[in-house]
DNA sequence: TGTACATCAGTGAACGCGCGTTCACTGATGTAC
DNA sequence: TGTACATCAGTGAACGCGCGTTCACTGATGTAC
């Protein structure tokens, strides 16, 4: 009954597509109130349904989170991808270009970031969650080992370590200075700084390389 | 009446030091529960006072979670001083050593620091706390400063963005791979992973230092 | 095609909970004369 | 020294709040015969 089903779609989530309603309005609430303010009644009062039907889906509040959490590492590791194949050829601008898409992310998407990266949301009980962190890192962690590949044996240093510090780094940034309660003010943007310390990391990184 | 108020101060804080028996009750429930859960009606309890009375000290609850961050940063900023004086007069030493007792206040006082760095919380409306935070920021950018008067001027890396690059590392390091939920493990603990990111970027600055 | 039945998504009312904060108060402390 | 008084830290009861979650239910959907 493909005309039923168009029907439900069309009436929104009477059956059906609750699930997937939830998650997008879940995904605008943190967006809007942060993780703190979010609550399943309002996520159930915005969707227009009994404050019960979430749980028709979700275990419970922390598995909404957890699924959101989950979408956008999704989105983050398809921001870094597309950064490293724009990037062209040169391992050192994919690997530049693909922390950036990751800073341009936490500007763009900042209540999801606080969230994939709050320290005291139970990430462990996830395993999706886990798994979409991880894939999203192993781009940079490709990235980090091509650019290592370029050196010789002795030389090259752990590509593993590499995308460690430029994660680190660029995590480190958008935790400090973007976000609504930014802990400090910077004469230039984020990216900038980020721009001048992979230059730097990376400039060190590049002698090894070529040697 | 010195008697009295010896008499006062074994007693507890029935009179005269209230303030301080809560800030120190607040600490310690931070670092148990965290701070979403951190509740004054607990510390209260803890305290062994009604649960008005912690309202004759501070305004309302985020007042006493800004007061614990403040004395957070007051003790990190000592933290560093004193790794600082202890490093001897190599600067890139001292620099380095800074970054080092950065993470390990991060990782000994995981609770605090997270209430210091924590993305929801108003810092703006607390001028003593983004002081403090400020203090202990100055005194990362003076070991960075010595650092760069080390080159000749062309040449010279700006000191306060080397400060950032080092407080941004250390900062995602501590973020990402201490806490409760530490986002992943590492093969090797994170000072050691800073120590190595640091090694790259502060090579790279020797560089131009050096020439 | 029509009827009987199983499934299951969503209802709506209710629960217990602990919270932050306010209020008028009390009773000890310290001060002025 | 002794009394009258002002101060103010802490009391205890209460408020309104919104939350997460559970429960027995209903009614529409899809399936078997």
């Amino acid at each position: 009954m493909p005309e039923q089903e168009r029907a439900r779609a069309r009436d929104g989530y009477h059956h059906g597509n609750l699930r997937e309603a939830l998650i997008q309005a879940a995904l605008g609430l943190i967006a809007e109130r942060g993780l703190a303010g979010f609550a399943v009644a309002e996520l159930a009062r915005v969707v227009g349904v009994s404050s019960a039907a979430p749980y028709r889906h979700f275990r419970d509040r922390d598995a909404v989170v957890a699924e959101v959490a989950r979408r956008g590492f999704e989105s983050l590791a398809a921001d870094m991808e597309t950064a490293i194949q724009q990037a062209g050829s040169d391992v050192f601008v994919a690997l530049e270009h693909c922390a950036q898409a990751h800073i341009a992310f936490a500007e763009r998407e900042q209540p999801i970031y606080g969230v994939m990266f709050d320290p005291h949301f139970p990430f462990g009980n996830y395993e999706e969650l886990v798994a979409a962190r991880e894939a999203a890192f192993a781009i940079l962690r490709l990235a980090a080992q091509k650019a290592c590949n370029r050196s010789k044996e002795p030389r090259r240093p752990p590509p593993l370590m590499v995308a460690l510090h430029v994660w680190s780094m660029t995590h480190g940034i958008a935790n400090l200075f973007l976000g609504p309660s930014a802990t400090s003010q910077l004469a230039a943007p984020p990216s900038a700084l980020l721009e001048a310390g992979l230059l730097v990391y990376l400039g060190s990184l590049a002698l090894m390389v070529d040697a």
